[in-house]
DNA sequence: GTTTGTTAGTTTCATATTACCACTAACAAA
DNA sequence: TTTGTTAGTGGTAATATGAAACTAACAAAC
């Protein structure tokens, strides 16, 4: 039986950078839309690929050289016109990494877009990053996903300078810091302090346990 | 470009049944498996679906008649183990009802089994079946989704237990009925009143325009 | 040393929200 | 008229929240 579908990924990978949450596009070295900005994206290889989780890994391996960042299936576009080259239909995952883990290289050659400034893109690649940007809101209004975009260590305020961010909203400091120890997610460093020209700040991580955790309540 | 992908859509259809929420299966009429209870499911067709969701809304239209119930894309599950024939990919969607739209035929020969004991099921659909049913208890704690368990007219009463028998714990009253006012999806119904040996209760339907009301806080 | 600036982290308290339970309302049937 | 049953509302103590003031700990300036 043929189907001629072409099935493929798509990552939108986060990251917070300059205070604004920004995504990676870069240059399509084939057609269609040679040359253009796009999604890391590619074809799912049926013969070395375990599953469409597996596919997205090494769309990012390859693209950005990520090893295992957060990574997350985001939902599944489909149909007749999304590709000029037939009936398509693209696993789209987001993945969430530090600044600092996005190396600049000379075979790499990708770019960072503020969310808010994305430029017109191929496929339904605009739609895709909408579905996202919606989806990483709404999942840290009531998850601790926001931390995946933090460095290991972190501060307890870049943690909800971090939430700010991205929910667009100011957070009272008192109330997140009284939340944090009943959600159990992060773990104080011993002996791990940022230090500045002011009172030092005890550094938090996730718990190792603790990928995701899920609030009853939002932040 | 050949890359030998089956791609298929599988429909979990939900319905609340006896007070207990229970899905629709139906035996297989072909390999593989024929004979055994699967998920309503089958090919997606590039030629005639416009994209998943039409595939899956032609799925549920011929195995179950119905036309146009809540759906909703769930999750997209793959790989080389998950179905005999090779490296297959599938849309799984999910879909509710209320059980009076379901109505048994000679043709269309479909079970419905309750989600606390679904049989065994091929490929990974009982995996799918899980995967639904945790996204419809988690979203119901948030959203209007389970008005799509009621008939078109319903009392809050119905609406309550509704919300009872998805999460499995008990609202109070009181708070569940001063809540709804202000989450504004729910219109009275002029006249509709429901009757008993008992005082009468008013009917409420889910407003056209809003089809699902996400909360800012769990019901 | 002492002061100053800055950010970390806690406490206070008035107000808003919630959980719990009691109450009243309206019908049918006895 | 009474009883049973479910519909629907109100009251209150406990809890959570939001806003702000407060204390803590450092570096740098003086």
């Amino acid at each position: 039986m043929e189907q001629n579908i072409i099935v493929s990924v798509d990552v939108v990978l986060f990251t917070l950078s300059e205070g604004q949450l920004k995504i990676v596009l870069l240059r399509r070295e084939r057609d269609p839309y040679a040359g253009q900005l796009a999604l890391p994206g590619g074809y799912i290889h049926a013969d070395k690929d375990r599953d469409s989780l597996a596919s997205a890994e090494r769309v990012l391996l390859n693209k950005t050289g990520l090893v295992s960042p957060y990574l997350e299936q985001l939902y599944t576009f489909s149909g007749g016109v999304r590709d000029p080259r037939g009936w398509s239909l693209s696993v789209a995952y987001y993945a969430l990494v530090h600044e600092s883990l996005l190396v600049p290289d000379a075979e790499l050659r990708f770019e960072l877009w503020p969310v808010a400034a994305v430029p017109d893109l191929p496929f339904d690649h605009n739609r895709i990053v909408d579905h996202a940007a919606k989806r990483l809101r709404d999942k840290s209004t009531y998850t601790s996903l926001p931390c995946h975009l933090l460095p290991e260590l972190f501060t307890l305020t870049e943690l909800q300078q971090t939430y700010e961010h991205i929910l667009g909203v100011a957070l009272d400091k008192s109330v997140f810091r009284r939340k944090l120890p009943e959600l159990d997610f992060l773990e104080a460093v011993p002996d791990a302090i940022r230090q500045g020209k002011h009172r030092p700040a005890q550094l938090y991580r996730l718990r190792p346990d603790r990928r995701l955790t899920i609030f009853d309540k939002p932040v």
